[in-house]
DNA sequence: ACGATCCGTTAAACTGTTTAAGCAGTTAAC
DNA sequence: GTTAACTGCTTAAACAGTTTAACGGATCGT
């Protein structure tokens, strides 16, 4: 099966040459097992109008007449007539198709964070008369310069990339060649480009301040990639509310755990072979908080009792873990929506630059209590 | 602000007739920043050939010699030529978009369930050279009959249909306009329509099997829509292998849990609350599951301990929970590939019908354990 | 009565491809 | 000796719309 499969995928694959069916040229009868198609000409004969006409009724320009108006919409019920968007888009220089580009992760269209940002995007697109390509950004996609080719031939007319960092040079493509895109909750101080993204620092700051008022004093912070400016945004507020409250926050006390379950698992387990005294978790995203939870219990710690989590981001699950997860809310959907909306008028030459910021609040739940009494 | 943006986003709405700036009819000059736009008119004349003779060296037309490749790909490159794919597809009548259509459920793109089909598709789909498209199949989206308008315009060649069930009375109308659609990870014995599925019966038994290995005699269901014949799957599959055992298993043991946390957790409050005895818990997927293992906490029930929990798809982070979940591992991923194989196949008319169901297995892990000591 | 304005409509040009049909000469098969 | 199938390429007609200059007729002011 293994190689029969292989072939019939290499057999499938879109060649350029691809006669596919006879198709000939024989203008459009009856399609396969489809309704006839008609088009705007038959539309216009019916009328007894011209194709120009037709064309006016559908755009509701105003030179037309409320007569022909009823005329020709008449004739384009009774025929079904739906126009065909690939010559609309040819010559109207819109496609109306934004992309949205996902990391390569193996479980990027599955991670709820990178599903609440589509949602928004996809909920206000739809809004807003547009449809979602989805793409993603492995390295073969980059190497053949995949995302350029979005826009040169014309698959699309803008471009989200969510999970970028400042590994990933080619998001400088769009903006050098001119092609509309934004980042999605994440950004470049020194790049100039469009972004919204989630306040992470406020939010930080609402963790700190939680946690060192329940009494905490041996606080790990287990961070994503330090290549994305919202990581670092964190570990910035998380320095400098440990340093302002006179407390030991050198390397040692910070581990990567990559935004996943499992590095959030690993980063624990170096965070507590060398601070077996720790009491609190930070954590940079909510699934590295539930591997490090995971991995607190896997090693004989209660949480909260012995040691506080909080996580980061508030994705939907983590209200049902045991114990539930105090995390901060991002607001996710929203950045998604937002985004979208700011793209549009980008596409529309509506805008100039754009940089949006959107609030965060921590949602308190079981995973975090006041420090053990070890006074 | 909640007013401005409403405001903002009616403005926005791409209106039929959309002057956007001055466009104009000049040819095609510089555009607003990108590299100006190349023809394969203008590649045709600096090569001093005809367009046909373009198109054909682009599709490795055989007929075309050596030295006309060669000179013809010169210019090409020379020019940095990218030929215009919406003018392909009005020519060729392929367009090779495929649309995805998701539940609209609030968390749908976020669910890892159907990321994971989600995934196997775009993976594969990207392989075989055709663009993926997202759609959410909101009440208004169906009522205005967008479903049918993706075809109609020539958006797509073909659609998965992912999360329906037997009240979509809609994904008839794909199959009565002949229109290629394939559902995935469910399927519909009386309507003929193509499918890819996890093998949901087998799953079921496995699940059986190991409970009753394990000593469970109070076995509950909680089981999600009953209107997805998958869910009425294994519902048989629990009712006869209880009934062969000589178990009580009446509908009182079982509850609806509608595929989600709350649902989930709901479900066990009733579950629980009919029968205390309780001793091992089959849930018709993860999610819920999850629900009804916090709950179970939550009324002081300890996990595997006092109620076994047994879930269904294997989503990733259910190896992170705890207990991490035992649960029937679902080849989500490769589902969606083959579907998406299938579904290629089936536009280019090499297949006639599609159904195909993919083995599962179970994957053991914390949440359960023999029966308590209770005889 | 004459030119200007306005209105609704049309023809033609344009978007950028693919492909059937042809051209005229060469070779191979019947 | 005719037919057929090459050769490598061109021409022109599709594909299905949008846009704009122009046009004829009615209205209007002078």
């Amino acid at each position: 099966m293994p190689d029969s499969q292989a072939d019939m995928l290499n057999e499938l694959v879109a060649k350029p040459d691809t006669p596919g069916q006879v198709r000939g040229r024989q203008g459009n009868g009856s399609r396969a097992g489809g309704a006839r198609r008609v088009s705007m000409r038959e539309v216009a004969q019916q009328a007894s109008v011209s194709v120009a006409t037709v064309s006016m009724v559908l755009n509701d320009n105003p030179r037309i007449s409320k007569a022909t108006q009823i005329k020709v919409r008449r004739i384009i019920d009774k025929l079904g007539y739906r126009p065909n968007r690939l010559a609309q888009s040819l010559s109207s220089q819109y496609t109306r198709v934004l992309a949205v580009l996902l990391p390569p992760l193996r479980h990027a269209f599955s991670d709820p964070y990178f599903g609440e940002l589509l949602s928004g995007i996809c909920d206000r697109a739809d809004k807003l008369g547009h449809k979602i390509m989805l793409e993603s950004a492995k390295p073969d996609f980059l190497r053949e310069r995949k995302h350029m080719e979005l826009f040169e031939r014309r698959f699309v007319d803008g471009m989200f990339c969510l999970g970028v960092n400042d590994r990933h040079h080619w998001v400088r493509d769009f903006s050098d060649a001119g092609f509309p895109m934004l980042c999605v909750n994440n950004y470049f101080p020194e790049l100039n480009l469009d972004y919204v993204v989630a306040d992470y620092r406020s939010g930080a700051e609402q963790v700190m301040n939680v946690l060192l008022q329940l009494g905490h004093k041996q606080i790990a912070l287990i961070n994503g990639a330090p290549e994305a400016q919202t990581a670092r945004d964190v570990l910035e507020v998380y320095t400098a509310r440990m340093q302002d409250a006179g407390l030991e926050c050198d390397t040692s006390w910070t581990a990567d755990g990559r935004f996943t379950e499992e590095g959030g698992a690993a980063a624990l387990n170096e965070i507590i072979d060398r601070h077996p005294d720790v009491s609190a978790i930070f954590a940079g995203n909510d699934k590295m908080a539930l591997g490090a939870m995971h991995q607190l219990v896997e090693r004989g710690r209660r949480v909260p009792g012995d040691v506080s989590v909080v996580g980061f981001d508030d994705i939907q699950q983590m209200a049902f873990v045991n114990p539930s997860l105090t995390t901060v809310h991002l607001p996710l959907y929203e950045v998604g929506a937002r985004a979208c909306e700011l793209l549009v008028q980008r596409i529309r030459g509506k805008t100039e630059n754009v940089a949006e910021r959107l609030a965060t609040h921590l949602v308190l739940r079981d995973s975090t209590s006041i420090v053990p009494g070890r006074r």
